[in-house]
DNA sequence: CGCGCGCACGAC
DNA sequence: TCGTGCGCGCGA
């Protein structure tokens, strides 16, 4: 048998972590050392004993065989947090292609000086009173009665809870974390950054008190890491926090949460983009943890799993019951047009909106765009005004200014058409400073508030309108997607929603997913109360699947739709598909390096023993951001190995100054 | 992290 | 000219 030598993190700190060693692992260890092994090394001139990591194993050592050491103990198995994130590092490299390095620093929780800040009020640091005992329905208790029952027989599922916001899903949670808790286990909660709230927060408050840590966004990287070293202390039963929490250290790792699991925010936007729900699945395999998957609207990855029972699913019906579901009406907007409404606000919509006012209780209408109109166009020579910078039409904001939404670029609209001077030139399409104005002309007495990005651009200005929402200092509140999620407002009757089709637009394979979940999630916002809401959708084409699947809140029968769908595209989760990224300022120099790329790509795609599909290069939908042009190839195939070797080959071929490459599996966003 | 190389300075 | 003190870079 050939020698064996193993790559080796040396635990000095964790910011050395981009640079490994290489030992050789002598036979009588061979059978001990995996990757992940923590193994006994001398490093330096010290004769002293250290621990290192194993990070990889290979057969032909790369450094000079005469300065190689060999490794002289291995620890036990299961002895150290490192060496479960090590394989989980690992499988991430092997599954997306990405270089171990990369895998290792999303995945190990950096060392850094905690910095002494200034005590700042937390709101994890405040205390709340004991709980109430809280009462499990039936629906609920079943979850928890399978999940024990599961757990004490040794088996470690995995488990889609499949209910609205306000169905019971966290008091489920947390009578699972609260049992894994008394035998000693540790819970990880990931929930969308957005849902973060005092509410949510205060409810695991009151369960688990100090024993509960929380990671987010705005914490710096060392009161981050006292939180992870809170954890891998085994001080704390539950860790709640968005997509990186999944990387907390826990010494005894009973269980993974993912909160509104459909959302996309769990897909990672840097390289490696892995996707939090397949990671914590794999976490869990190697901690042996369960993993508990959460959505009203579920995605379509988990629900043919759930399909296929490869996942248990359990259903918690609305706690105020389907009767008081709200009524949904679908509005034509070409019938509208033809009836002579110019406006963006239905007949329906307008009269329900009247109604809705004199009775006192509130509105929200929901547009999926900000600005004013969606573009500016000649309407001589039908040219469009775009970015200079980008490939994308300029969006017209009310104060006169064209902002490029892809590069923030802005500029003063012109009166005249720039290419053929024409003075006819005008705004096209909607958006929420349009719906607000309109919607004073319509009501001036309407009291509203308008919440995007242009209004929530320092922080705390989200909570500030929501809260003033929340105590009906307006009677309606004008928002895009942000407006949708969580949060009730128990006085909103009417929920209008402005233009369904937008969603659509963008053309990507998930449009109808995401269409469909931000229908459901927008109609669920009306009469969250004792009141019975209505919900309005205008469109442009109310026999789209997805519009009138959620119109008619059947997310089963969209599910089928959809899936018959991607499965003849051969598209996630039906398959896999593998997206190369090449981005470079000069198009020729990008142009040479995509052809070159594909080239290498077919050729391994020949050479494969899985069928596989190489589809490209092209310019990207959008095919220049920021004066960087974008070129595509895709690769579709069911092997998902077959997709990783070839994102490795392709991150490890030299490719022409000035070119980037980046890959992501199964993409959730278009390119 | 810990070691030692090498540079700089100080005492003889 | 040699001795020592310390900062920096390296370690497989």
């Amino acid at each position: 048998m050939s020698d064996k030598y193993a790559d080796i993190i040396v635990d000095i700190s964790h910011e050395a972590i981009d640079r490994t060693f290489e030992y050789k692992i002598p036979e009588p260890l061979l059978p001990e050392v995996e990757v992940g092994s923590l193994v006994d090394i001398h490093f330096g001139q010290g004769k002293k004993t250290r621990t290192g990591y194993v990070i990889d194993i290979h057969d032909e050592p790369e450094f000079d065989p005469a300065k190689i050491k060999e490794i002289f103990g291995v620890r036990p198995k299961g002895i150290a947090i490192e060496s479960s994130l090590i394989k989980l590092a690992s499988w991430m490299h092997e599954t997306y292609g990405c270089t171990m390095i990369t895998a290792l620093k999303t995945v190990m929780p950096v060392k850094e000086t905690v910095r002494r800040t200034k005590a700042r009020v937390n709101v994890a640091d405040v205390t709340i009173e004991k709980p109430p005992v809280t009462e499990l329905n039936e629906a609920q208790q079943s979850f928890v009665d399978a999940f024990l029952s599961d757990r004490e027989s040794g088996i470690c599922g995995t488990y889609l809870l499949h209910g609205v916001t306000g169905s019971g899903k966290t008091e489920a949670y947390i009578a699972c974390i609260r049992a894994l808790a008394e035998q000693g286990y540790q819970s990880i909660v990931l929930i969308p950054e957005i849902s973060l709230t005092y509410g949510q927060l205060a409810r695991y408050k009151q369960h688990f008190g100090d024993r509960v840590a929380v990671i987010n966004s705005r914490q710096s990287k060392g009161e981050r890491y006292r939180e992870f070293e809170r954890a891998a202390a085994g001080e704390v039963d539950v860790v709640i926090g968005p997509r990186s929490a999944l990387f907390t250290p826990c010494r005894k790792l009973g269980m993974i949460v993912i909160d509104e699991e459909h959302d996309t925010a769990y897909k990672s936007d840097q390289s490696p983009k892995y996707h939090a729900r397949d990671v914590a699945a794999k976490r869990c395999l190697i901690e042996g943890a369960s993993l508990v998957l959460g959505s009203a609207t579920p995605s379509m990855e988990s629900y043919s799993r759930a399909k296929k029972n490869e996942i248990r699913c359990f259903r918690l019906p609305d706690r105020t019951g389907d009767a008081v579901r709200p009524e949904v009406l679908l509005v034509d907007m070409r019938e509208e047009l033809r009836l002579g409404n110019r406006s963006i606000i239905s007949y329906d919509l307008k009269r329900l909106m009247e109604d809705r006012l004199s009775k006192k209780e509130q509105i929200m209408l929901f547009i999926n765009r900000r600005g004013m109109n969606s573009f500016v166009s000649c309407r001589e020579c039908g040219e469009a005004i775009r970015c200079p910078k980008c490939d994308v039409a300029m969006t017209l904001h009310r104060d006169g200014i064209l902002r490029c939404h892809y590069c923030g670029y802005g500029k003063k609209a012109p009166d005249t058409c720039p290419s053929c001077g024409s003075k006819l030139i005008g705004g096209f399409g909607t958006g929420t400073e349009k719906v607000e104005e309109e919607v004073k002309r319509l009501f001036p007495d309407m009291k509203t508030l308008r919440m995007d990005r242009d209004t929530t651009m320092k922080k705390g200005d989200h909570a500030r309108i929501l809260d003033a929402f929340s105590r009906k200092e307006a009677d309606c509140l004008i928002g895009t997607q942000m407006i949708v999620k969580g949060h009730d407002f128990p006085d909103v009757t009417l929920v209008g929603i402005m233009l369904a089709d937008l969603s659509l637009f963008t053309n990507d394979y998930r449009a109808g997913e995401r269409t469909y979940d931000l229908l459901a999630q927008a109609i669920g916002r009306s009469g969250r109360g004792d009141k019975r809401g209505t919900s309005l959708i205008q469109t442009y084409q109310p026999e789209h699947y997805a519009i009138a699947a959620a119109a008619a809140q059947d997310y089963e029968g969209f599910y089928d739709t959809e899936m018959t769908y991607r499965r003849l595209m051969h598209y996630p989760p039906a398959s896999h598909m593998m997206v190369f990224l090449m981005t470079g300022e000069d198009y020729e120099t990008l142009s040479a390096a995509s052809e070159e790329m594909t080239a290498m790509l077919k050729n391994l795609a020949k050479d494969s023993p899985s069928r596989v599909f190489v589809i490209g290069p092209s310019d990207a939908t959008i095919g220049r951001i920021n004066n960087v042009y974008r070129r595509v190839i895709y690769a579709k195939s069911e092997d998902m190995g077959l997709l990783a070797s070839m994102a490795e080959a392709a991150d490890a071929m030299p490719v022409a100054d000035g070119v980037l490459l980046a890959t992501d599996l199964d993409p959730m966003n278009m390119y």
